[in-house]
DNA sequence: GCAAGCCGTTACAACTTGTTACGCAAGGCT
DNA sequence: AGCCTTGCGTAACAAGTTGTAACGGCTTGC
């Protein structure tokens, strides 16, 4: 990310003035409010990407700038409050706050923390994009999981079902590992987006992996890829090898 | 988001089943875990919504294993330990951790802080999540996102098959606007996650429809929900109200 | 009114998918 | 070694899903 927009929301000066520079000498663009007013032109007006916001601030109420922020803002928000008795602290929780820090506070974990809220929000806005834009590779075979396609090594498309494609997911999150069935029926149904609410009983897996080897084992006699672990469940015994799209 | 689910690592037998019970008492998947391996093999396995992770596990330490995570997952993670020195909470930041939350600790705020970094993880993520943890009400009837239930008017279900419950979900989602079939086959396909890369052709949406107004119509004959826009396409006649869950 | 579309509906066929049953193979036990 | 129990592969079946096709009624414009 680019150097971090911090507001700090805070009515009393020095407070205001102690993290404010601490965040600038810490590498972030710290901007002050003081009031509700301030900090909505702030927000609406440029980008910011945390606000630290006070709890007790005069005849205003951090509480309630929390809640108003929420309605229609994504910005992450860190509550800063001499109130530290857990009640309190649920009460910021509830308002939708990330993080609630006590005062005094030690300004090194204060920075610790605006960090990982920071991280998180960074982390989980890239996942989604990259999650489906993923290519595996095994054995030859290619599976695109953006378009469910898979491809023999000759890259000749093979046309799975729903619930073959959503073993194929599992196993190959899974290279190595031995799986339960059980496990393997819990993750299927999790894929299958809910619609199934069968947790696939009996001996359904055994003959969806069947089915899935007769379409990419060379020999299904003689599995290579998908194997047996008698008394245990199923292997993807091959290596994937993952790249991104 | 579906049911959250929470891998607890510990491996003291009694606060880890403290923790399971408590958080599937108020509406999570916990899942309990010991060491470093078993962990893996929920986070590679199956979908692991967050860890919460104590940071004395015996011989292995919680803070490696964090650090392991962070190398190539995403998962947020809260610290949890009765080490409650600055500088231990923040070498659990700088791990990776989302939170550190200190033993002795509130159950109830730890639920709070729990669904913080959810939610967090949650908003930053994409619409496509939020669109799941949606309950939507139309001239008595119920529509559960979440598991793709239907209650009639007197709460009996009603069974829809995948491709009925994604013309429900489309339609929902745009209340009074008259789609065409072209708009309501290709918004099928995402909802279908690519399985069937058919854009269904031909006459089959309006077979599809007459097949959702035969469940959910009072009089398929005289449709007044699921309308039809002469030579435009169809429109979901009804008010829709929509509930966060 | 009448013809041309447009739409509802039924019938059908292709697929999918879980269940059952049978037979073979792998280990364990004596 | 030989037998026996248990687990696994798979073929056959049944239930359910879903697109296509065809027929007939209804609307619309002339």
């Amino acid at each position: 990310m680019a150097i971090p927009r911090i507001l700090v929301v805070d009515d009393d000066v020095e407070m205001r003035a102690m993290m404010t520079q601490f965040l600038q000498q810490n590498g972030s663009i710290a901007l002050p409010a003081a009031n509700e007013a301030e900090v909505r032109r702030h927000i609406d007006g440029g980008r910011v990407d945390l606000v630290l916001l006070d709890v007790m601030l005069g005849d205003e109420n951090g509480l309630e700038i929390c809640k108003h922020l929420r309605r229609e803002q994504d910005v992450p928000i860190i509550m800063v409050s001499a109130l530290s008795a857990d009640h309190q602290r649920m009460e910021g929780y509830a308002v939708g706050a990330d993080d609630y820090i006590a005062k005094p506070f030690n300004p090194e974990l204060l920075l610790a923390r605006v960090k990982a809220v920071l991280s998180r929000t960074r982390r989980s806005a890239s996942l989604v994009h990259r999650r489906n834009t993923k290519t595996f590779q095994f054995h030859g075979w290619t599976y695109d999981a953006k378009t469910s396609e898979v491809l023999s090594p000759t890259k000749v498309q093979v046309a799975l079902s729903h619930r073959e494609t959503a073993l194929l997911q599992v196993l190959l999150a899974n290279p190595h590992i031995p799986l339960t069935r059980e496990e393997i029926a819990a993750n299927l149904d999790v894929t299958g987006e809910g619609q199934p609410p069968s947790e696939a009983t009996g001996r359904a897996i055994d003959v969806l992996v069947g089915r899935l080897r007769n379409k990419i084992e060379t020999n299904p006699k003689e599995p290579k890829i998908l194997k047996t672990e008698r008394g245990v469940g199923y292997v993807f015994a091959a290596d994937v090898a993952v790249s991104d799209t």
